[in-house]
DNA sequence: TCTGGGGTCCTAGGACCC
DNA sequence: TCTGGGGTCCTAGGACCC
């Protein structure tokens, strides 16, 4: 049996520990720039408040109590590996799945999983904070549904049976209880069907969790593909995607933002796509991996209907995999000035690494670079390594490339940085940004 | 005024090969 | 009037997730 664990509405949640005014009350968390909603209190939901919704569609709730606090990841991150350290120690075998959920496979354990949930959800919320909910089920995609149904039959009462909230087994249930379930539920809210798929299938007359089960497999293979068979399965009882607690390394690593103010000069463009690539590049070195391969892009804001769009990417192969900031932020910058085009407004900008692969890993390759003039740039792990020492110990950006900052007028630019005007302290990973507390 | 960021997997179709 | 056929590899883009 598999459990999927996930917190509450964790953003929210999270800042709720350190803060109690923010309890009981509707609360969003902002994305960077302050731009939308990314996590809802429940009672923000009830507002009317949707996800990803801009936030200057909602600030007028303001009138109504609704809070807004802008994203602190540092403290999310922590949070996260507080919870997910506690799950651990109710099963054998962990598959973090995101920042706020876990899949726990229970196999071998004897004992009455409804219990065990109940205490681990206990111990979640004594130890770290964190109110959460636990879904059991023979698949991943059964328990991400029990899941699912634990969060509704609490958040609201009526649409299932409310001795689901919480804790909810689909182990525990019989044939039946289980059929009426799933034909209860939405076929939208199935683990994997999203709104495209779930428009055609409701178009085809499958509406439910239910009446996709029942569906026939090579059908739905033609007409969608093979996710969706899978998923079907899944929902039979048949296990399609399995649970390794390997933590394997990441195939593609991004950093992306939207900018404070439009871009519309070559310099602030290079600068922004620098610091990128320099993050990037603290990613690709904490995972043990180099790059085969770094892509740029920037586009206009397609809200800003009067402006001249464009939308450029481009990639840089690399000679010879890489992690030194260096080389990628050579890359970068090059591809900016290849893609940029003058007189136009740029709102956001990312760098993608792409063809990852072991650092340790070298190729035989035939020197055709000692005959080069000048000759490039070449890789200086210990360099790079002292870099990210010397930036852990004494905080970011401590030691940085150049062109992170370009100083060609004299001064630093960086007017495309995010804001975040309503950062609350990072409470568990920074001594001065601890809370105090009075008796 | 103001519209998120970071991932994975799958597939169709083009390039290329013999 | 008139098309080769069979295969691999790569990439862009779509769909999904949180």
């Amino acid at each position: 049996m598999l459990a999927l664990v996930d917190a509450n509405n964790m953003y929210v949640s999270c800042e709720r520990v350190f803060a109690p005014r923010l309890r009981g009350r509707p609360v969003v968390v902002l994305s960077s720039n302050d731009g939308a909603c990314i996590a809802r209190s429940n009672e923000a939901k009830d507002l009317g408040v949707k996800m990803a919704q801009p936030w200057f569609e909602v600030r007028h709730l303001q009138r109504q109590g609704l809070l807004a606090v802008s994203a602190n990841f540092e403290l999310y991150g922590d949070m996260s590996q507080r919870m997910m350290a506690v799950e651990a120690r109710y099963a054998p075998r962990q598959k973090v799945y995101s920042i706020d959920e876990s899949f726990l496979d229970f196999e071998g354990v004897s004992g009455d999983l409804l219990a065990i949930g109940r205490d681990m959800r206990a111990a979640i919320w004594r130890e770290v904070g964190l109110p959460s909910c636990v879904g059991f089920g023979p698949t991943k995609t059964l328990a991400k549904l029990a899941n699912h149904v634990a969060k509704m039959a609490e958040r609201k009462p009526g649409s299932y049976p409310a001795h689901l909230a919480q804790v909810c087994s689909f182990g525990a249930m019989s044939p039946e209880d289980l059929a009426a379930l799933l034909d209860a539920t939405p076929v939208g809210d199935v683990w994997g069907i999203g709104r495209r798929i779930s428009g055609q299938l409701i178009a085809s007359g499958i509406h439910t969790a239910g009446d996709l089960r029942r569906s026939d497999t090579a059908t739905l293979r033609k007409q969608f593909n093979v996710t969706v068979e899978k998923t079907v399965l899944e929902l039979r009882g048949t296990a399609c995607l399995t649970v390794d607690d390997v933590v394997a390394p990441r195939q593609q690593i991004l950093v992306s933002r939207s900018f404070g103010t439009p871009i519309h000069q070559l310099d602030g463009l290079i600068e922004a796509a620098s610091e990128f690539a320099a993050r990037a590049a603290e990613k690709l070195r904490e995972q043990g991996s180099a790059a085969g391969s770094l892509s740029v892009f920037f586009a206009t804001s397609p809200y800003r209907v009067n402006d001249r769009q464009h939308s450029a990417s481009l990639t840089m192969p690399l000679v010879r995999p890489t992690a030194d900031s260096r080389v990628l932020i050579t890359a970068a910058t090059e591809a900016v000035r290849q893609a940029w085009r003058p007189g136009v407004n740029y709102a956001k900008a990312g760098v993608i690494l792409s063809d990852l692969q072991n650092a340790g890993a070298h190729q035989g390759e035939l020197d055709l670079f000692s005959a080069c003039e000048p000759a490039p740039v070449r890789d200086q792990p210990k360099l790079m390594a002292a870099m990210d020492a010397l930036n852990r110990r004494f905080g970011r950006d401590a030691v940085r490339i150049g062109s992170q900052t370009l100083a060609s007028s004299g001064q630093a630019t960086r007017s495309w940085a995010v804001k975040q005007e309503r950062r609350t302290p990072r409470c568990t990973t920074r001594w001065d940004e601890m809370p105090r507390v009075r008796c």
